[in-house]
DNA sequence: TGAAAGCTAAACATAT
DNA sequence: AATATGTTTAGCTTTC
């Protein structure tokens, strides 16, 4: 079964020409979508009969219909490639000015060259629909997942998830609609086995990571699947690590093609040339992840600097205000009960502030890392050489990344202390700076805290004295929020103890059977003990159950409004005797106690 | 070499 | 009943 019909290709370019004046301008184009670019060149470099892809036509599309478009050997030949500095943009790899990446990149465009139809003699249809390569994609190319079609993806199934979840509006999706944002990002997928399906189903259901969210009933079959604040960073940073994430190739070599005066007036045709500038984008292709880019910029991945480009950037620009709707919504509980305090470290422009004054997410930003178990981000940032040899790592131990069995970094997410910072607690965690690199400072940070300083915060924060039975009503319901979704408030003597294992997500069997294989048969006939679903239906269902408990002890109930607050409906055990439910709604804007009842 | 991470397959249950 | 979705177990490969 294919995906549904849903915005295609063509709606989000992945490289866009733009034709003026009769000459053909070529914007920046990512290193991601570089062998798009590159496959868009004539064999002998026949600058009047390049083709041009008008804004907002399908790449994918032209690359099936440029049947004229030949191999790349003219780039080895004229030795394009080999005056570049690939060395950043391919990654952890260090690359003599002799090795053998031209080879291999040869192959593997020519690869890439076949399968997306620019061959001149494509490859027959068996060959290249039904024998997707179960290899990953070698790590010395940067990878295209519109072009390496038969390359599988280097990001695992998480990382694949996280992306098509982080790149839906709503942060939410259902099965479904991850299988189809898959298909469409990553068509590798479209002539893979269906066991990827299993595997993505897997994955949700085990990676703790990942949590289920009761939909409307009407809206089909299954849940909407969401990524749990708690393990965002985690997600984030295994994104990073990842060899050909955008961050990490997108972030060595952005490369610019000025084609000289294609088709000028002068004439001047039959030169083409690349010039490879230094990027410090570190985000992926606004035009093929729109909300993905945007939501990691406000994550602050790419830190400084992507906000400048995004301010730059067309795509993000017109959709700025909406990405301050993306609030976190555990940053946002934490600030409730933290109040004001919490909420504003120590105002100052970005330029100018205080190395390790992030906030909530500072924690984060130290480099905590066992120096005897490199990550393979350290490892591979060591080998560049380059400045951003610290990659900020959240976790300690890459199986706390985003795994089904580490414990979460609730601490670094609280700026709870972990032995190796500084900071004991998240308001020491603002009053201290740290010594982290200047690249850390402005990565990881939470947006939305910042939206909250300017105007939640504001609002708690002038609050009069009078009201403080509210503000104490206001931390109390953002207490039973944050622990409700797993994250303490508590002191970090205790932090450490309360973790609990999520529900529903079971600690790791995996790696080495550590029990004795059990044959179907016996397992078939244990007693069904299947979990009571963790969402529980609402009486009126067009809310969306966020998180809830189950204990009968504490009536508090998450829900996700059509308008994408966050509104808690608590009913003390006390006032339930009389029906009387607390319901309070979250916004980035305000956080009040709107009806009793 | 062992452990961890990730992938795949499969059985089974439940929901639509 | 068929299909989609969700859970769980198991074994494998790769990487560290």
């Amino acid at each position: 079964m294919m995906a549904p019909e849903r915005p295609g290709p063509e709606d989000k370019p992945g490289v866009a020409l733009v034709q003026s004046g009769g000459a053909v301008t070529i914007p920046v184009i990512p290193v991601f979508s570089l062998p798009n670019t590159l496959m868009q060149l004539k064999e002998g470099d026949g600058a009047s009969n390049v083709p041009t892809v008008m804004e907002g036509e399908n790449p994918e599309r032209l690359r099936v219909e440029d049947d004229d478009l030949t191999s790349l050997t003219w780039l080895q030949d004229k030795n394009l490639l080999k005056g570049m500095n690939l060395r950043a943009a391919v990654g952890e790899h260090q690359l003599s000015p002799t090795s053998d990446f031209v080879d291999d990149s040869a192959s593997e465009l020519a690869d890439s060259t076949c399968s997306s139809g620019h061959s001149p003699s494509p490859a027959p249809p068996s060959v290249a629909t039904s024998s997707p390569n179960k290899q990953k994609h070698p790590q010395h190319m940067p990878y295209d997942p519109l072009v390496h079609v038969n390359s599988k993806p280097p990001y695992s199934f998480s990382c694949l998830i996280f992306m098509a979840i982080e790149d839906s509006p709503q942060r939410a999706l259902p099965v479904k609609e991850i299988y189809a944002w898959i298909l469409e990002h990553f068509p590798y997928f479209k002539n893979a086995p269906t066991g990827w399906k299993n595997s993505v189903r897997h994955n949700l259901s085990l990676n703790k990571c990942f949590r289920k969210v009761e939909k409307a009933p009407n809206l089909g079959k299954g849940s909407l699947w969401m990524v749990d604040p708690l393990y965002r960073p985690n997600l984030m940073q295994a994104l990073q690590k990842a060899p050909f994430h955008p961050y990490t190739t997108l972030d060595r070599v952005s490369m610019v093609t000025n084609r000289v005066q294609v088709n000028s007036p002068l004439g001047a045709v039959g030169h083409s040339e690349f010039v490879v500038i230094k990027s410090s984008s570190r985000l992926p292709n606004p035009d093929l992840f729109p909300y993905l880019s945007r939501r990691l910029a406000a994550s602050g991945v790419e830190g400084l600097r992507s906000r400048d480009v995004a301010a730059d950037s067309d795509t993000t620009t017109t959709d700025d205000a909406d990405s301050l709707d993306d609030v976190d919504a555990a940053a946002a509980m934490l600030a409730l009960k933290h109040g004001p305090r919490m909420l504003t470290p120590k105002k100052v422009d970005w330029d100018e502030r205080p190395q390790g004054n992030d906030g909530v997410g500072q924690a984060c930003l130290l480099d905590i890392r066992n120096p005897r178990k490199k990550t393979r981000a350290s490892k591979n940032t060591q080998d560049t050489g380059r400045k951003e040899k610290m990659i900020p790592v959240i976790t300690t131990s890459p199986s706390e990344d985003h795994t089904y069995s580490a414990g979460p970094t609730i601490a670094a997410a609280q700026g709870i202390a972990h032995p190796a910072l500084p900071s004991s607690s998240p308001e020491e965690a603002f009053e201290e700076g740290s010594e982290s690199d200047d690249s850390f400072q402005a990565m990881y940070h939470y947006k939305s805290m910042e939206d909250m300083e300017d105007t939640h915060a504001k609002q708690i924060s002038s609050l009069p004295p009078s009201d403080s039975e509210e503000q104490r009503k206001i931390a109390e319901g953002a207490d039973a929020l944050l622990n409700l979704a797993g994250i303490s408030t508590r002191k970090r003597t205790q932090c450490v103890a309360l973790h609990p294992p999520v529900p529903g997500k079971r600690m790791t069997t995996r790696g080495r059977r550590k029990t004795p294989y059990r044959p179907r048969l016996l397992r078939s006939i244990r007693p069904n003990i299947k979990k009571k679903p963790e969402v529980i239906h609402q009486q009126n269902q067009k809310p969306q159950t966020l998180i809830n408990n189950n204990s009968s002890s504490n009536n508090n109930n998450i829900v996700m409004t059509p308008g994408n607050n966050v509104k808690l409906l608590r009913t003390s055990p006390r006032s339930s005797l009389f029906g009387n439910t607390n319901e309070y709604e979250f916004n980035h804007n305000t956080a009040v106690e709107k009806t009793k009842r």
